[in-house]
DNA sequence: CTTGAATTAAAACAACTGTTTAATACACTT
DNA sequence: AAGTGTATTAAACAGTTGTTTTAATTCAAG
């Protein structure tokens, strides 16, 4: 019973999350979701009470299943700069990620140019710790004595790197044209923001110099 | 007759602009638009057929009014650092604007984060052109024979760090604190980011150096 | 004043929305 | 075997959606 029970109510929040990822809160039906997650229109209501508790049960899951980057330790010996290389690499691995499940990362990012009431849970427990992983990075990176505010900026600019070639992909692909962006791959994004980023803070050459062999696939 | 009869026309698009803005395609409703346009639900498809062409038509109005870094010509001596510090300044005024009327830029992020049918249109008429601008300016602050392709990720990784600040402000308003992020003001914001580029171009100092005085309020 | 086209208005349309109800099916205990 | 509580179903609910229809109104030209 125990087994079965909860099957529908996981096919349930699996089918939310995928029809909401890619349609939004407003514009995905209950009628939708539960015709994919094979139930009836009635259990939304049952097993959750109403659409919204649905929607934010889903950005739950998926932000307590995708915890890449939270609590990392890192490898003795590792030098700051390998690991802003790795943090920005995995970085853009979860947020590009083709594969399955690939709704939690974009349901998470719909949320965060769309905010819900949703949204204060996804800061605390998903991009706060995140962030402070980053933010020691920094720390390794630059003076000690660097103004809290100064980090937090260089911080977001990390990211909003990364975060450029999820939420503005179509633009960019339709900008250079669709063959050129296929050049435009997970490791070459990663190695130009790495470098771009370590130049910015003086911990690299020029991101016009003309080798390029920074991070040789550690 | 026709000042009257462009009258209506007139209010419709702009209120459509602002609700759209607002709540998106599909969340706004013609009777919203409608209300605030007064005019009655009928107006709507007199005038332009659907709601659809209407969005549409609203996103048309919203590129081929904000113009302001296309086809700039820049004042005789000026440095291509003055440039990007300019550049920098000028997108996020437009971006943060918060005076009237500010549901331009507002839809055309959202069709920038969410791209529908209009997005292809301002694409060519506005990002393409001001891109251009952009890759001008980054032409003259490096080698010439950089590769195009890497001039044009430098070009995102400019823009990107723009965009944040309007995209995800929510979150890094969540993320920080209210209080604290009364700080993060355009003037901030523009100098950090044309700081932490140029310095990543190999043409200023570290981000991370004590002093601040790049661009004394050109 | 009349004509006739353009504009506005009210009402109705069918389709769809989230949600609820009431009946049924099922596994379990007593 | 009857009873109990949970799970599922089909049907209906009331409200909203975009759109259409039909009629009233406007208003300049003849």
């Amino acid at each position: 019973m125990d087994a079965l029970q909860e099957q529908t109510r996981d096919r349930l929040l699996e089918a939310a999350g995928e029809i909401f990822a890619e349609y939004g809160f407003q514009a995905a039906t209950v009628r939708d979701i539960c015709r994919r997650g094979k139930a009836n229109v009635a259990a939304v209501n049952y097993y959750f009470g109403d659409k919204q508790a649905l929607y934010i049960a889903a950005v739950e899951r998926a932000h307590c299943s995708a915890a890449g980057l939270i609590n990392v330790v890192w490898p003795k010996g590792w030098t700051p700069q390998q690991k802003l290389s790795v943090f920005v690499r995995q970085w853009l691995e979860q947020q590009l990620a083709e594969n399955l499940p690939s709704w939690h990362m974009r349901l998470m990012l719909r949320e965060m140019s769309d905010p819900t009431d949703a949204c204060v849970k996804l800061v605390e427990a998903y991009i706060r710790p995140m962030a402070e992983t980053l933010r020691g990075v920094i720390r390794e990176l630059t003076r000690e004595d660097l103004a809290e505010r100064q980090g937090r900026m260089i911080g977001f600019s990390i990211v909003s790197q990364c975060l450029f070639y999820k939420v503005h992909r179509p633009i960019a692909e339709l900008l250079v044209g669709r063959e050129e962006y296929t050049h435009f791959n997970l490791p070459a994004i990663a190695e130009h923001i790495t470098r771009f980023s370590l130049a910015a803070l003086g911990q690299g050459p020029p991101v016009t110099a003309t080798t390029s062999n920074l991070e040789p696939m550690s």
